[in-house]
DNA sequence: TCCATTCTGTACTGATAGGTAAGAAACGGT
DNA sequence: ACCGTTTCTTACCTATCAGTACAGAATGGA
């Protein structure tokens, strides 16, 4: 009961996001969260906590939404399958229309101590992403499709490099074609 | 003539590289750095112009110091050489201690708009490093170190894109040992 | 119809951001 | 010793930051 939100969680989670993804944790001010989501501060505030709160929830709709491909790379068949699927499903995110780059990894990189929970956060969900990609190889090299010298570790380490770069490439104005160029040679370096 | 400076212009700018290095230019606040470089914030914008001017100073800095295996990496015998030195290099700067990660990579890549000329500058310093690369491995193609049917500009994308991806494995905690393993696969994408 | 509850808009808080005005202090030249 | 010049220190400026107090408005239940 009370008198009812006139706007939807999700849908101004998402216009959030937007704000968060181009501008960084830092450079994003309360106020352009605001204009964008079209709520005003003390509703911000009620209804998805303080910045850092704010900035986790769009975290979570970010990977259950635009980069989805994450998690859906681990289901591929083989290994160098998920490999292929996490590399090329980054180039499409971070080269999407309006957004360059990854908000996973540029939403606060080299940040000021106030962002220092946030940052904390991101590079917890960069580590957890690099382990799911080193399981999944590890189960590959159960599975017989690499070679026990293979350094899954190692090769694990190289994929998430790679998708890494490609989003600050993406953020310099590198097209869709050039990166998916990039990423043929990156899996030219798949063993065997 | 006037009252002689009481502290040494570079030397300064050298802590001021500390703090942009570690906190990035939105994050290094202008009482960071003063009290870092142990000058007045007057002294400052005497010396060094504005935040801006003087983030500029510090990028020139980094190039010219602790990042100067990109200078120094067009230089090699072959392009390969010039390409792995580049990828060691890149291992060595962002692993150093007390500062993860790379300067020109990480010091403003998602901003606000106040940090904008800042990006752009970064941007530029980028992509100038990637043709530098293309050309010196169009350079080895002519060399007959390359075979004609090789994509030198995705080839310098690629190793851009791992130099970048380098940077931000080394802000999560990677150390140097993880990271050589990580070029080691990356040369392995060499061609023939 | 009245009430407890919840949301909304206005206006505000203290803290901090980048940047500067003004005068005292330290020089070289004469 | 005096002068023009440059640097240094103190104190301040306006704008913006994240966060909130408070009262009015909209609901469901009794």
């Amino acid at each position: 009961m009370g008198r009812p939100r006139e706007f939807d969680l999700d849908e101004r989670l998402d216009l959030a996001l937007r704000v968060f993804w181009r501008h960084g944790y830092e450079g994003a001010a309360l106020s352009d969260l605001t204009e964008a989501m079209g709520i005003s501060r003390p509703s911000l505030y009620a209804a998805y906590g303080n910045k850092e709160s704010l900035f986790r929830k769009v975290v979570d709709h970010y990977l259950a939404g635009p980069a989805s491909h994450l998690r859906d790379a681990a289901g591929e068949a083989t290994g160098r399958a998920a490999v292929e699927r996490l590399l090329r499903g980054a180039v499409a995110v971070v080269t999407a229309r309006d957004h360059r780059g990854c908000l996973v990894i540029q939403g606060a990189l080299a940040t000021g101590k106030q962002a220092d929970p946030a940052r904390a956060e991101l590079v917890a969900r960069r580590r957890a992403a690099t382990d799911r990609l080193r399981e999944r190889l590890e189960r590959a090299r159960v599975d017989g499709e690499l070679g026990a010298d293979v350094d899954t570790a190692a090769l694990a380490g190289f994929v998430t490099t790679v998708s890494y770069g490609l989003s600050v490439q993406a953020t310099d104005g590198a097209t869709p074609e050039e990166l998916h160029a990039v990423v043929d040679v990156a899996m030219s370096a798949w063993p065997g």
